[in-house]
DNA sequence: GGACTTACTTTTGGTGCGAAACAATTGCTG
DNA sequence: CAGCAATTGTTTCGCACCAAAAGTAAGTCC
């Protein structure tokens, strides 16, 4: 079953950043590559060769763009081999876990969702087995798993401790390895999105990149020359002391004002419902404050202004080129996005570099898309540096 | 006059990190180095050789320590030849140029300060070089000249936009070196002053590291990987826009509530004068502060839960392995900072990994020592990258 | 069809490194 | 004091990687 991936490993540090290069930048031709590596045109069949011996690369026709005749011999792009390989990613949450297939290019081509009803882990891993047999059948040539699980992890196979699962110490990766013969990585789930981010994401290429998630909860992922940081704290909340106005609400969540209690999809839908005594979705909420109803609006219009200030912050202090906004909780900028940008322009300095804040509609299958580039990244490219 | 230089450029990479090595970590022996450096023993004589013949390391004859006689071959440390050559250090204030020398492991050896009574560029470049000619007496070997001046730096040269001195477009290197003979490298202060500690002081071999100054204004010096990030707001006044509490005092500098409001030497002046219309120097408020005058003590108070708000948004943000407070305001930290430190530990997250905040002492020729360092950098190692 | 342009390959030589053998210098032991 | 162990530093060799230059391939332009 892994018979596509025996001959990937080991790459040298040349061939993994052309094999990098060509996994995030699409296809390429080796000047193009050389331009953009650095190195000179001798190298780069050098560095090429083992690549398509081994079957990771391929050269392909010639791009999109045959109108674009030039002079001279033409380039002779290569490829990755997108379906030399599939890798899977879950992302468990409570109650379900959200399955996909994706190619070496962490393009989905399938979903599976199956509901959770045990936290038993070895039924877990049972569970995850089943759904990978199951995707297995559309998708033979699996090449290994990526899992997202909110909690911390601990050498990318331990589950060190996840409070909704009340796992602690859980040697997920061993568990799900025995039962599928494939090999597993496991994450954090932000930290996966992030490193999926940086990598195929809104993050390719960047130095400095911040990542803020909305949902339950807040996610925060700071990514310096390419590489994530760790936060201690990052698995057991952000936000709940990032106090961002000290007259704020108080919600069940986090401190009075704090980014918890005026971002998240819960405290939103808490203050709706202590104010009105209505219990109301997340995007009902928003329609509403989009329509002008007075106490959603409210809500909403103060969740904006602390997302704002919060990216004020973040820009001020660490200086990222982007930020990219996703989860759930998202469709706050939708609505109120304007307010964000004016309270962001309000808290820089007028002559700082302007930051580009981007938002990424997402839903669970995002993460688990995460957590399977996570895979791609371990596995085939045979470290997590990049 | 340059003798002494003449064979030090250029270093290879290997030979460069050796040098800094040396420099920044006193005498180590070969081995040492090979441990710190994670390279064979072999490269480390192949590496220190042309070091040793061009006369920058010397073989010294055993360090302190004779008492820890341990078995086989003694090592033979390396230590930089400290006075090989000595560095001019120069910080321009409005009223004043204050020079120091140094060694080549920027220990201060003399200092010499003049008033500045114009602010015509070619008669500051001629203080310049009168000062130079003085210092020159004592200490004949020097090897370049760093010049750290408030504002907008361009090339390490030109200072390209100096609101103080009312200059635009000033080639002060140029000006400098045509009168004294010697390399000339001109940096932004608040950049210089970061650069030497990431070297030399509080932030050696740190991978994140925030210098926050505290004084007419304030500057913010983020360092990541060992380099400085440039922040296009840094030369025209940090902190204006950062609001650390919308309720905060409305000051003739920067906006109501902001850090610089609540935090500079002129705004907390003031603030106190606008209260008592009595006009105290800084030093004479932070002691009654201490001795508990109500007035000085509010606006300490709150000064002080300002700086404790910034180090934990900086904290929370950028997750720093150290952040080092400098300039002529951090009194405050000796009068409250244990306010300082309730306020970070408030707004922390009570699992985050604790930030070390340390608080230099500094007057004015240190900003000189830090000029001084970054011609080391530049004039020695060849590079302003470490 | 020849001149030209661009892409890629091959060859050559240099650099920097680690591995391993070797030399040097001490302490320890009988 | 001779011999051994321990540790540091040196030399030699070979490998991995790269750039430069020369050569080859494959097209366009006139």
């Amino acid at each position: 079953m892994t018979d596509g991936t025996a001959g990937w490993l080991p790459l040298s540090a040349g061939e993994r950043s052309v094999a990098i290069e060509v996994l995030v930048h699409g296809p390429l031709s080796r000047t193009e590559l050389a331009r953009r590596l650095g190195l000179s045109a001798g190298s780069l069949t050098r560095l090429t060769k083992p690549l398509i011996e081994s079957g990771l690369l391929v050269e392909v026709p010639e791009a999109g763009a045959p109108a674009e005749t030039r002079q001279g011999r033409p380039s002779q792009p290569l490829d990755v081999v997108a379906d030399s390989g599939f890798f899977l990613g879950f992302k468990i949450t409570e109650d379900t876990v959200y399955g996909v297939v994706t190619t070496l290019r962490s393009h989905i081509v399938a979903r599976h969702d199956r509901p959770l009803t045990t936290h038993d882990p070895a039924e877990v891993a049972d569970v995850l087995a089943e759904m990978t047999a199951e995707l297995a059948k559309e998708h033979p040539r699996l090449a290994g798993i990526g899992i997202g699980v909110g909690g911390f992890v601990q050498d990318r196979a331990v589950v060190g401790e996840s409070p909704f699962l009340l796992w602690r110490d859980v040697p997920l990766a061993d568990l799900v390895e025995e039962r599928t013969g494939l090999p597993v990585v496991v994450e954090n789930d932000v930290a996966a999105l992030v490193e999926a981010e940086t990598w195929f994401g809104a993050g390719r290429g960047l130095d400095r990149f911040v990542v803020l998630t909305i949902g339950a909860g807040l996610g925060y992922g700071l990514v310096l020359g390419g590489k994530r940081v760790p936060f201690a704290e990052e698995d057991r909340g952000f936000g709940r002391h990032w106090i961002v106005d000290s007259n704020g609400p108080l919600t069940p969540d986090g401190r009075r004002g704090s980014a918890v209690s005026l971002l998240t999809i819960p405290s939103i839908r808490y203050q709706v419902r202590a104010a009105t005594g209505i219990d109301r979705g997340y995007e009902e909420i928003l329609a509403l404050a989009a329509a002008g109803d007075p106490m959603p609006a409210r809500v909403v219009d103060e969740a904006a202004r602390a997302l704002g200030t919060l990216v004020a912050q973040i820009s001020n202090f660490v200086m990222p080129q982007k930020i990219l906004l996703a989860g759930e909780g998202v469709g706050l900028m939708d609505v109120a996005g304007k307010t964000v940008e004016e309270t962001v322009r309000d808290l820089r300095h007028p002559l700082a570099a302007p930051v580009g804040l981007e938002t990424k509609v997402s839903d669970f299958h995002d993460w688990a898309r995460g957590a399977a580039v996570l895979a791609i990244k371990v596995l085939v490219l045979g470290s997590a540096e990049a």
